[in-house]
DNA sequence: CGCCTTATGACACTCCGTGTCATTATGTAA
DNA sequence: TTACATAATGACACGGAGTGTCATAAGGCG
């Protein structure tokens, strides 16, 4: 019964091997997705073009957005390592008045952007979620981990447990907008983008550290 | 030509008068999702438990999720209200140091919360949303009026065009967090969290006003 | 009375997402 | 070589969201 539909190519040593590169089949649907609109283009389509069966496409992409925040994942997760790395490191007692608490959410978020392998690919992707309510509601979701590492880091911090919710909310919401801007301009860096986003969050009630 | 299929109701002098009540529509469906789960109510179930058809249904309520999304509606046109009226009133030029920016956006999350008609109903609505992704992603879509409005608030008080951008992104997130934790608690007044809720957010670079 | 609008009912359609089942392909381990 | 495990295909079906059309009935108003 443990038959595991675990997602294809992780760690397995037998049986066949995959044979359908996901990455090569994302750029074909974000192609088809430039040419012929992103509603006006069925997973049948892509499927098609990208000469694989509708099943195995749903297999590594369990719905049509994912084919687009699919490519974000690398972000979050570089910058998901970074909390967490600075979480088991414990409370950082920084010399500024926050503990250097927003060092470490810029840190992260900085992390995330020098994790990007090819800039003008992910402006693609941000600019179709820009451009696609449907998109770009699922920011939601597809930040949860990161809102998650990041509560996590900053109740290691110290931060209250409602003051960490709070300002993860702020925080995702201000770097998703910052991702935004960036990706509807021509700037390469996305970097100064992120600084100054994190310039309108604050850090109350910093219970002293351990 | 201008057909024009304009929502029912709408200062509409002649012609069949409107019979269905939204409201009571509305109902009937949390009430059906309170009893058989979200996703296990289809639309054709909460037309037929309302006693209307299906495209009747789909006239007053364009998508599933506006059933749920739809009362919420109040609480943006309030605090909107709020924000437009601060706006037109120029900057304040208040004395702390944002210029009393922060005052104006907490007014504006106040008001909204005042406005709420049935205060457990909301409850219902919230953690309907709180217990499904696919409604919570919608908050992006849903405040995005709300989004404009506070961000017209900002810039006329001399905030730089991307700070307003970056602080409404992180406001809308830190106010929707509070509803959620509101909703998920016993609490009576949702106030005290959306007080505490702004208290991460930070005014930077004031123009200084006209 | 005609006009305008609301509302219904029926029918059809596209597409998303899920499910099943039998079959073939292709590697690794016994 | 054989057995096993997994990848991938193809076909077929299904529920449900959301859109569209069309004809028809109901109920105020000038």
């Amino acid at each position: 019964m443990p038959s595991d539909h675990t997602k294809p190519g992780v760690g397995r040593s037998t049986g066949r091997p995959a044979t359908i590169d996901p990455d090569a089949v994302a750029g074909v649907a974000l192609r088809l997705f430039a040419e012929n609109g992103y509603e006006r283009t069925s997973m049948e389509d892509i499927a098609r073009a990208a000469g694989i069966g509708r099943k195995s496409l749903y297999r590594y992409f369990p719905s049509k957005a994912d084919l687009v925040w699919g490519g974000i994942e690398p972000v979050v997760e570089a910058s998901g390592q970074v909390l967490e790395n600075a979480r088991t490191a414990g409370p950082t007692d920084g010399d500024t008045s926050d503990g250097g608490i927003l060092a470490g959410l810029r840190a992260a978020a900085i992390a995330g952007a020098s994790a990007i392998p090819d800039l003008s690919v992910t402006r693609g992707r941000l600019r179709l979620i820009a451009e696609h309510p449907e998109l770009a509601s699922r920011s939601y979701d597809a930040l949860a981990p990161q809102r998650e590492r990041a509560r996590h880091y900053l109740l290691a911090q110290g931060v209250t447990e409602s003051a960490a919710g709070y300002l993860c909310a702020a925080y995702l919401g201000a770097t998703f907008e910052a991702w935004m801007q960036w990706a509807a301009g021509t700037d390469a860096d996305p970097v100064p983008y992120l600084v100054e986003a994190l310039g309108v969050l604050r850090v109350p009630t910093v219970r002293p550290g351990r």
